[in-house]
DNA sequence: CCCTAAAATTGAACGTGTTCAAGAAAAGTA
DNA sequence: TACTTTTCTTGAACACGTTCAATTTTAGGG
């Protein structure tokens, strides 16, 4: 019976995503959830092995979001600021409203072992699919970044997002301005910084910077 | 009856912090330690009020050990690389026997609500004890970094001391060889990079930087 | 329709971190 | 010494995440 099954499966999610966003995530509990899902707990675990399984669900979630509405804000924008800009805005929105649930987030994420994780060794499919909309911000983008960190850009930059990320979690200020801030002003900040690239002093040094990456990365 | 008192919360602490060497975080229940310790449950939390204040003398007797290290090693460096290399690689010298446990720390840690939290709001003690290592490897460094920087040098340091520290968690190479070799290969980047602060093109942008930077922090 | 295997569901039970009323021990006071 | 007050200590109890043997429900074939 897999229809009903889903439908069982996608309740639980709901339910809990619901109560996350309403409540926070301590509050939340498995038997809260299964209370309000009309369900036992042992059949929420049936579905979710663990309370983490169900963050890793919202990952998704936000995830998903957060594609949808760069694509629609990257086809506005052509030159690499406004590309950014606009990716590293739709990822906040995305996030907005589990703002709250945000230290359980990352705390839960952060673990090694947590599948949530996006550092894990290998590239978890979450990983790619938030790398994917970097590498497409930046391929796009005219004019092009310098060709010799090309490669590497939209790993960098996932990386900033991370950092920008780790930024908001703590941001208490009002709808979370101050990263609204941190990222348009950063963002001209790099992107003024990749034309260094090309000076002569930088251009070495830079090479050794990318070649620690790398070898750090492989 | 002080003595006797203090007796008890440093072997709760030593207690504790050695089964968190040798078994782990999770294996190490609050019953085991208290059984371990000869004592009841409710009197070790009559001195820690809960498990993640052991954490943060875990965190604290590692910052002590740290500072201790980076002071005697800072004696034979006289050069900024050699002095941020001293301090780097004496950091994670005193994480070394906690290496098994980092993830979890590094999960109670980033919470916002721990105490542990470095980033937490205000200046923390353990944070500006760990930023104070990083002031005098900087303040002592001949020659001086570019002077518009040096102000926000140790804090922007202590920074990349995170981030290894982040890298070092996620490290499962043998004796965490690859931070080692990640500290040996960014340190001199850095130090190479600050020289060009005094680049005409370079300059702006750091301005840039730097007043964003503080405007964020402050 | 009935029977069997698989899928789905239940709720009690386990070990965990944490709390707290109660009591024991020590310190202070006369 | 006898008393009060403060400090320290206990162990049972609570809610939590998680597990699992048992049970019910469904799917598929005869």
């Amino acid at each position: 019976m897999t229809v009903k099954s889903e439908q069982t499966r996608q309740l639980v999610a709901d339910v809990a995503l619901r109560m996350f966003r309403e409540i926070g995530f301590a509050k939340t509990t498995m038997r809260a959830i299964a209370a309000e899902a009309g369900i036992s707990v042992g059949n929420a675990y049936y579905y979710f092995a663990s309370k983490d399984d169900l963050v890793q669900e919202l990952y998704l979630q936000v995830q998903a979001e957060h594609a949808a509405r760069a694509a629609e804000a990257l086809k506005d924008a052509a030159d690499l600021t406004g590309r950014l800009k606009a990716t590293l805005h739709t990822g906040l929105d995305a996030m907005a409203p589990y703002h709250r649930f945000g230290g359980d987030f990352i705390a839960t994420a952060i673990r090694p072992t947590s599948p949530v994780n996006p550092f894990a060794a290998g590239s978890s499919a979450a990983r790619e699919a938030s790398l994917t909309i970097f590498r497409t911000a930046v391929e796009a983008a005219k004019p092009l970044a310098p060709k010799k960190l090309r490669p590497d850009l939209p790993e960098l930059l996932w990386l900033c997002y991370m950092a920008v990320t780790l930024f908001w979690v703590y941001d208490t200020s009002e709808g979370q301005q101050r990263t609204r801030r941190l990222v348009d002003g950063a963002v001209p900040l790099i992107t003024r910084g990749l034309s260094l690239a090309r000076m002569p002093g930088v251009g070495r040094i830079l090479d050794d910077f990318l070649s620690l990456s790398r070898s750090i990365r492989g």
